[in-house]
DNA sequence: CAGCGGAAGTTTGCGGCGTAAACATATCCG
DNA sequence: CGGATATGTTTACGCCGCAAACTTCCGCTG
């Protein structure tokens, strides 16, 4: 039985623990179970599939996303500033947490539709993007007609995309972003995020 | 030995087809060698594992994604619609190819790098980007200075961005764009790249 | 032309994986 | 007290990636 303590937290905890530090294909149910010191077969008391575990981590992911977000934007009011920041939060998180975030968007979990629970985080931290966005297009669109309904959600999908995209490639390598110095990061994130924003 | 051909081919069009039909997970080396009539240790003989293999057809993928937007262009003149299209075209793709769009960006590859010709063959879509975002850049910055290489690289990174979620997130059903006539598909895309293009 | 060497494919075998089924134990409620 | 329910364990099956040794065949060289 080993330890004691929540089962089902402690298999979320050793597998982000196993994914950050040994990647995806390493983060098999058995060496989840391993690392939490039981069974091979005690997690499907708690998981239906190796799927299921997959989709709470990835869960939790976008949970911490949305805080850092969240963060991001404490102490600023200037909305182009807000959304900006918002976009640079979420770029660093998704570096920082490379595999995660991989993980969070399908890599490895079959059919991704299945997890009620996964959409919903994801669409919690989405709505940050659009939120922010709303107040700078109210800001500028005064007196706009009926059209804002579409133009707020193409631009929100444009600037998830963005910020999406470019934290892929980077993860990926396909980009590369100055790594070592945190504000040069920063730094060049908001110069990339701005050569398409500013007019938003 | 069965049919005759060469192996190395029919193992790539066989881990394609496997790829679309039956998915990722589906996708395993013996998978492929069943397919392709040999016994499973066959393909050890043309790649070096099973990473190999994916890699391979990724990077055909690319090759692939490269034609469509070469094609996508082909009748156009003027610079900015040039760059839609080929925006238009590379999301169609990944559209009509979601698992193959997904394997190319890494997705059950360990270890992207590692594979030069798959690098490579990213770099060369990446490429028809960021010329097609160019000639725009050129129009319209007549008299500009120095500061247009920086503006290139970023605006081209953030093209690609744009370009690269807006076909993960649609694939992977987080975004919902209009199937079935695809003439509406085209248009929405166009309408969600464009919120953020005219400005570039 | 003999024979040899390497390329291509096969067979066998190992350990790891996801998961189904049957079993054990402990806890709580009638 | 006694069974139901929740939680883990054991055992077993078939699939997987990969290593090593074997076979077959074909082209080249002496």
């Amino acid at each position: 039985m080993a330890v004691a303590g929540g089962l089902k937290e402690r298999l979320l905890a050793a597998g982000r623990e196993i994914l950050e530090t040994r990647g995806l294909k390493a983060l098999s149910l058995r060496a989840v179970a391993r690392a939490a010191g039981v069974s091979h077969m005690a997690p499907y008391r708690h998981f239906a599939d190796k799927d299921a575990l997959l989709a709470a981590i990835a869960a939790r992911g976008f949970a911490e996303l949305t805080e850092a977000m969240d963060r991001a934007v404490a102490g600023e009011d200037d909305p182009m500033r807000r959304l900006v920041a918002i976009g640079v939060a979420y770029v660093l998180f998704a570096l920082e947490n490379p595999a995660l975030y991989r993980l969070m968007f399908g890599a490895g979990i079959g059919d991704v539709a299945r997890f009620e629970e996964l959409s919903q985080a994801g669409a919690t931290a989405f709505a940050r993007c659009r939120d922010a966005l709303a107040v700078v297009q109210e800001e500028k669109g005064a007196g706009d007609s009926g059209q804002s309904d579409v133009a707020l959600r193409n631009g929100a999908i444009a600037l998830w995309s963005l910020v999406h995209g470019l934290a892929s490639l980077a993860i990926d390598g396909r980009v590369s972003l100055p790594t070592g110095d945190p504000a040069a990061t920063r730094v060049s994130i908001e110069a990339i995020l701005k050569s398409c924003l500013p007019k938003v």
